[in-house]
DNA sequence: ACAAATATCTTGACAATGTAAAGATAGAAT
DNA sequence: ATTCTATCTTTACATTGTCAAGATATTTGT
């Protein structure tokens, strides 16, 4: 495989490496000749299989994504009511960057949100975690049997999804002493 | 001025060049030798002034954290109330980046939000909004007669502003359909 | 099965960039 | 007035993104 002209996984393996430099190094530290150092190919090899380093990085972003989905979907579905699920989503997404505090910039540090989901049409034009909250919290009103106009809704989501995306970035900035525990704060997000 | 062999002003003038730079063309755009070519100097010559590239950002966002804060106080002392200075300063806070969707990517997209604060060790460890925040914080307590433990305190800080700087943040992408009028949310903030 | 088309990869080149070293110039200190 | 120091220039080099031309493998059409 490595023996052969063609790589045959190259488009992978470059995202592979891409974010394992990304984890190591930071994001400054990546570029695209380095990425094809470590796959072994020569420095102009990645120009088959992205544009640019802009789209080599967007679909290290995406892989991310996926992996943040995986997290936020595992954690809805460990719970039953929609109550529950919302706060388990909201630690899980505080969790995850806490964890990996260079996700949370190396996805949101940038202009555009979702250029990354944007240009793979695979997500039209909203935000995969947004989505699963709108639906579990859609849920939350069903089960409770509440009765808000679109409007009301729309704040009620933006008002959880800033709280949450707000700790995180906040749980994320080296140099602001966190005496919080993070998980035991949004316990209050539907309150 | 700009026929002598000393510039005589040049830390102040790539600061502004930079910052100009940055409003045009975004960050990606800056770069040091452009920054000097604007003020009309050698290509090296910022290294008198700055360690490297990133001493002169972080210098920038300094600058930008200081118009930044200005916006705050003036919103602060605009209202009586500590709980209307509160939600003045959070729309403030919002405004400011609505307005300048940039400057929040600027000073918040890397790694550590305060190290262009820690190293003109002007500010201590702590972020100066914050400071403020705190401040109108307790002045709100006190004006309530509200009894709270320093955790407690903790979590309504964090609370608040993780909130506004999650708004302000999903405010800022590009791609967000905000049918939500920022302004009108953080009339909720203390309740 | 064979030829043509296409995808993938290499090599070589170029401009832009960050940064270091050595030297020039001006202002400050003594 | 001489020395010192801060500021600026020039030169140089390695890294990087990107392009163009060519080599090689794979796929496709017949």
């Amino acid at each position: 495989m490595a023996d052969t002209y063609h790589h045959g996984n190259l488009r992978e393996a470059l995202i592979d490496a891409g974010l394992k430099i990304i984890n190591e190094n930071g994001e400054d530290f990546l570029s695209l000749r380095k990425v094809a150092a470590a796959c072994g190919v020569s420095h102009a090899a990645p120009y088959a299989h992205f544009k640019d380093k802009e789209e080599l990085i967007d679909a290290i972003k995406k892989s991310v994504t996926d992996r943040f989905m995986d997290v936020l979907v595992a954690a809805v579905e460990s719970r039953n009511t929609a109550d529950e699920s919302i706060i388990a989503m909201g630690r899980a997404y505080i969790t995850f960057f806490s964890k990996n505090p260079d996700y949370f910039v190396f996805l949101f540090g940038k202009q555009n949100i979702n250029a990354h989901l944007k240009m793979n049409k695979e997500y039209k034009n909203d935000y995969p975690p947004f989505l699963l909250l709108r639906r579990m919290y859609l849920k939350h009103l069903e089960e409770n049997r509440l009765d808000k106009t679109v409007e009301e809704q729309e704040i009620d989501l933006i008002k959880i999804w800033s709280m949450v995306h707000g700790m995180a970035s906040i749980a994320c900035m080296k140099g602001v002493k966190s005496s919080v525990d993070w998980n035991d704060i949004d316990e209050r997000l539907l309150v």
